[in-house]
DNA sequence: AGTTAATGGTCAATCAACAAATAAGTTGAG
DNA sequence: CTCAACTTATTTGTTGATTGACCATTAACT
């Protein structure tokens, strides 16, 4: 009985190398962007070979769409595991705000889903309806934090959350857009002025 | 001596023909994405053959250039038409934001210009670096503004106008992705509440 | 006639996708 | 337990389609 090492079951080998291509793709398309993610890249930065893509998703399109669902649950349980449903409505927004401009900075994933996104509206694909929701879940967030801003006093009452939470979104949105065009750009100035209109326009 | 309807002088035709393929880039952009943007594609929407973008601009990449040196001097010339000197700085942003947001809807070439804007995120290209040049003049523009409202008491003393600019810049930049993301997105109550937001962290 | 503009044939490179071949893991009969 | 048949995972050879660019030819202007 030799080391086994390298002994893995199959359905660990698929999982692994699943994930293994899901994660080269985030590298590749956050350091070099969506035009170099060929099956022959993908192959050398995952380590596997350039065929394991067609057989694992089927085609280049699908593992981009499977990469996005990836991504989006990641961001919908980071987002689960940070407490924010405890917050009261104002913080729990600006707080969100906060965390979403110091993830990008940070994290690949954060930078692959904007290139994705900037890549889907280029492009006019038809990734852009997966944006389209994933946008609106955000949203849906952000207005029921507003909504409970509002029931606990701390917003105002006349703000429609629908189009404040839309807003908000916008904002987010450019300001992310913005640090993929100017990598040096200073977040911190403008983060704080975000955050100081917003509790203006928001806030009681 | 015919009707020499057709007859044009050489600049003429070179300066037709050369305005006729931007004039196309910007409509296959704006409808298709650039991906469709093909020298056959760009032939056909233009009324020429897919040989004269090489002639005229040399490759792709340099008719791309220029088409976006095109889009900004209109831009700026469309800018200075508008009177915007004349105001107070507060008005001046306010009218600015407003007026850049009604243009995205109506005008096919600020589709064009944030789609190659998209573009140059999604492939990380170069163009990224023109791009920080335009941004950089229209804060340069904005931070004037809110300067010059400043000194007429109408924009508070403790705002940084580098900051300011370059949020509004965010504001403006993620409001037009949205809408490139999500046509039918309703862009009015966005529009009013930003605008609300600004004159309340900026408002003396 | 001479010069400049525009066209369309052609070529080489890139790349996604398919498929046949090989490697790794599983299973069950002896 | 073990090894051979089988299934599943991975690799590698190949192909067809797309497309940017080059260039020889034709058309338009001077």
């Amino acid at each position: 009985m030799g080391v086994d090492i390298a002994r893995r079951t199959q359905t660990e080998r698929r999982r692994e190398s699943e994930l293994g291509l899901l994660r080269a793709a985030v590298e590749v398309i956050a350091r070099q962007g969506v035009g170099a993610v060929t099956f022959e890249v993908l192959g050398r930065a995952s380590g596997f070979s350039r065929g394991l893509v067609t057989q694992r998703f089927g085609s280049k399109q699908r593992l981009i769409e499977a990469l996005l669902l990836h991504l989006h649950e990641d961001r919908q349980k980071a987002l689960a595991a940070q407490g924010f449903e405890a917050m009261p409505g104002l913080e729990a927004v600006l707080a969100y705000v906060d965390q979403c401009l110091s993830q990008l900075a940070e994290r690949l994933e954060a930078r692959a889903y904007f290139i994705l996104l900037s890549s889907s509206v280029a492009e006019g694909s038809d990734l852009r309806s997966v944006f389209r929701r994933t946008h609106a879940e955000v949203e849906g967030q952000l207005g029921r934090w507003i909504r409970k801003g509002q029931a606990e006093g701390g917003i105002r009452g006349e703000v429609d959350p629908r189009s404040a939470a839309l807003m908000i979104g916008c904002m987010l949105f450019g300001t992310s857009m913005q640090m993929l065009v100017d990598p040096q750009m200073d977040i911190a100035p403008v983060r704080d002025l975000s955050l100081i209109a917003l509790k203006l326009s928001l806030g009681a």
